[in-house]
DNA sequence: GATGGTATTAGAACGATTCTAATTTGGTGG
DNA sequence: CCACCAAATTAGAATCGTTCTAATACCATC
């Protein structure tokens, strides 16, 4: 496994820890799964991926590690009301992500300009205690524009 | 009805009639719902609003209008995975909002401060063809914070 | 009054997520 | 090595918002 990788998992490992569960295999395994994509798999993807090495694994398993993982804020929950919730468990913290309308990828956004009006900034204006910033580009990708066709995406290690 | 909302309606008419689309009594009253609220209603808020007036009216009829706004770019769709869509047809333009975790309250943020980098101009950094942005702070609203209690929010005027 | 196209309805179908009850697993103390 | 307990896991049912479907109602036009 990739060194960055490791740590990445480690990081979460402690942070469940810290909240008093166990890291058992089958979570460990969708620890790395999470840190060896940026693709923001959906929790489907993430069960094949982990049924590779466990194949009795249910949903359910996958739907609960990802509970703890938002308890313990070690992965950002990319919501979507008409296809499955993507998952960031590269980085947790909010940025922003370009999202394709077309082949419904998600990537992170990264443009330095940006940025990033602090969420400290925006709960002293408001008043609310904020926790979390949503930000979210909607278009269509180059591949996308080229093909004048959605290609399906699927969980991948770039 | 409120001159304002009665613009934003008209507005609203003209756009779907461009399409192509009638605007029956009750798309009338769908349009009217959403331009007389703040609140970001549900579906389900506007369908109880629509049959009050027209008791037999179906959720689809719902379901479909909006469709049919979305199509005519008159209202914009916030998309939960956990619960229902809201929509705002007052500003049917990208803009930032404040979500409160506890009461599932949705407001508008207007901050000057803030704003905004275009999306002609991430466009042009990414490489997309941006249609939209979504903007969302996720925090306790203020009212929350006193009470410690999620207060249940409705479909109001305000 | 017949015709045709759009709007509408009720309910079924769907899919992602959550829940539930039963089973399995792994560690601890006997 | 075994019994016990708590936590993890499973399969499948339940839930809920949304979409689809087939049948019906409406309305303008001929």
């Amino acid at each position: 496994m990739d060194l960055q990788v490791q740590n990445r998992v480690n990081e979460m490992r402690a942070s469940m820890s810290k909240l008093g569960v166990n890291v058992t295999p089958r979570r460990a395994k969708v620890l790395e799964t999470l840190a060896s994509t940026d693709c923001h798999p959906t929790v489907n993807e993430i069960h094949s991926e982990v049924r590779r090495l466990y194949p009795s694994t249910s949903l359910a398993t996958i739907y609960n590690t990802i509970e703890l993982l938002k308890e313990a804020g070690q992965v950002l929950e990319l919501e979507f009301s008409g296809s499955a919730n993507r998952y960031d468990g590269l980085r947790p913290d909010s940025h922003p992500h370009l999202i394709c309308l077309s082949c419904r990828s998600v990537e992170d956004m990264d443009m330095c300009e940006i940025e990033d009006v602090s969420l400290d900034q925006v709960s002293h204006a408001s008043g609310y205690q904020l926790v979390r910033l949503r930000t979210d580009y909607y278009g269509i990708c180059p591949a996308c524009q080229e093909t004048g066709e959605g290609s399906t995406s699927s969980v991948g290690h770039k």
